[in-house]
DNA sequence: TATGAATGAGATTTCATTCAT
DNA sequence: CATGAATGAAATCTCATTCAT
């Protein structure tokens, strides 16, 4: 065999292992046969089992993270001061972001559910992490121009509930088009908690 | 040894076990000979891993199930028609919750952490169903009398992120008074979540 | 199979197993297979390779250590004053060492030649060191009284030479009378070059 | 790459590696990619591990051999029946054998302490043998001058012990200066031993 | 002059589980 | 009430070597 034929194939066995049984009890002979290969094989082409984990899951984490980065670029020029939130403001970005999620159905499954004991198992924390430090410096300014004070713990639930959602939606919905219509409401509802919550009254 | 003295120990040894490498990777081997017993031992007393499992967390579990009923049955009684959102009005729940829950730390953050692998690793999801039926009763009558309707998606997804409320601040929160200061605000952002958008306007 | 019947075929053949390959090459699952054993029964009496051939080991070795100290707390008793070395003088000793050797040949062997790989790879040097450090005092004593020093690079070899003996005789002679007979002129030889050597005239 | 470019750099990175891990545990992989090329090459170069191991090694081998045998020529004219052992008057022979060894270091230490597994595996006894065959044929001259006779074993066992003292200066002294010191009481003592106890008398 | 792909055999270790005693 | 012995299956990983191109 020769190209990447068998690479991508073993990739492809790869993706429908892990997600059969998560990365820990994902076995690589089986991957390695269902492929035609020996298990020698697959560590000819890839480091170890994380090697071979993330030549899955890498491409589309990473470019699950730019659009995160990207978005947030956009809204930190924003002013604080005269932003009022109306109802669907948010929905094309839930969109995209819903979007990219169902393109890449299978591996960000992955990701999200089946990457215990991976190198990438606190993946979700780390886009929370990241998530948070971004808003965290939003509500400051929003803060500040309202003479109002962020509430940081509400934040960080709020933030991690905003990343449930769309793991949630991923697991409860394949459709996409009702999951594009599921979201909106509920980016409409965090957006409401964001302002009436995690931004807070100085006496409370 | 006696009967229960044994038992006892091997289901204290356990628990140490499973939290530390969580169902999946915890070995019988090591929690038998730390309880200065040997495997074998672990079978005579429990039918496998999972019974075993279960003698750690069950009791907890049934009563943890148990005050979640008992409060329905208490909120079932309400009256939709009058019943108005007051800050603060569902503190003493919340606290009910989080004291039990900090009760039983170890066997809780087992059941929602470190139960992969067993025949509890849905039990939150258990859970969630539970709360669910019972919540879509409740709305379904709210519905009714206010003349407006149920978002049931946002019904399931905020019952889902009710239970990731506790889950989430037993994780992040060791100290059991901090824990429900911080826990009163988000039950008070749920219930307005709630209100406004689990039931929602007929023409949305 | 019970008693020790299996524990004791398994050393058995971890013996030959060891012998013929050395500690590094040596299989595990040959060894439990040449017992009629699986591999994960040596997991149960052992705690790993290196266990194994410790259980192989062990008594002949720590035999062997207590001979040495035994013969060295004798020897610090006497008067490095008076002593006068005469031809023939530490047959006894020499002979109780050639014993001891060939009453464990298999084990002496593979300690000194097949533990390459295991914890005890290091073991002569570790006797070495052990020796050195009773002659290092020895020798202090003896040049004090006779007004010499020491010269610590020919005591360090001159204990390695010694160690070098045993180990020698071991491998080129199998006839335990023979050995005998061998090894005393060489520790005649060894105590002159000893008195002449390691202890050196101050002006060298 | 040129020829001899890539053959030099892989029997230069075999030597680091074969240096740190042994030849068992040198890995060809290792090799050929910290040389920048694939395990393939080193095949084409070398007709295996073993051909590889033997282009670090034999040059330096080789002339070893020749410095030996060169040494005994010289020593072979010499008339047994007036030599007298003079303290020092083997100092530059041992001066030279340092010198080609520290010249050779790290493929010296390869050849004493590294080459477990190789086909060089047994190339100190191979060494001992040729010295011990020159030395054979000198001692019967010296003894038939002397009426005295040989002691066989004690030949074998200085010989040995000869050999060693040089493969345990290069393994316990980096500095060549040092190192010259150090030999220089070794040798005086070692032609010691043999005229007294290699050579002994009739009656022992 | 090499590469890239792949094999096939092997290694040690770990584990839940069983069962006669 | 519990032990002690053992299985059998699986796991990941490493390696020297081969060979078509």
């Amino acid at each position: 065999m020769s190209d990447n034929e068998s690479r991508e194939k073993l990739i492809q066995c790869a993706r429908r292992e892990f997600t059969e049984k998560g990365f820990d009890k994902a076995s690589l002979r089986k991957i390695a046969s269902d492929a035609g290969l020996t298990t020698g094989a697959v560590y000819f082409f890839f480091k170890d089992k994380n090697g071979l984990f993330g030549a899955v899951v890498d491409e589309a984490l990473s470019g699950f993270m730019q659009l995160l980065k990207k978005h947030f670029a956009e809204e930190a020029d924003e002013d604080p001061a005269t932003y009022v939130h109306v109802k669907g403001d948010h929905d094309p970005l839930a969109e995209m972001i819903v979007n990219y999620l169902y393109d890449n159905y299978d591996v960000m499954m992955l990701l999200f559910d089946k990457a215990h004991g991976s190198r990438y198992e606190n993946v979700i924390d780390t886009i929370i992490e990241m998530l948070e430090t971004q808003y965290s410096a939003l509500a400051k300014k929003y803060a500040e121009v309202t003479g109002k004070r962020v509430n940081e713990y509400m934040l960080h639930y709020i933030t991690h509930m905003q990343v449930d959602a769309f793991e949630h939606l991923l697991n409860h919905e394949t459709d996409r088009e009702k999951a594009v219509e599921k979201i909106k409401p509920v980016i409409d509802m965090m957006i409401t908690v964001w302002v009436g919550y995690v931004i807070e009254d100085r006496d409370e």
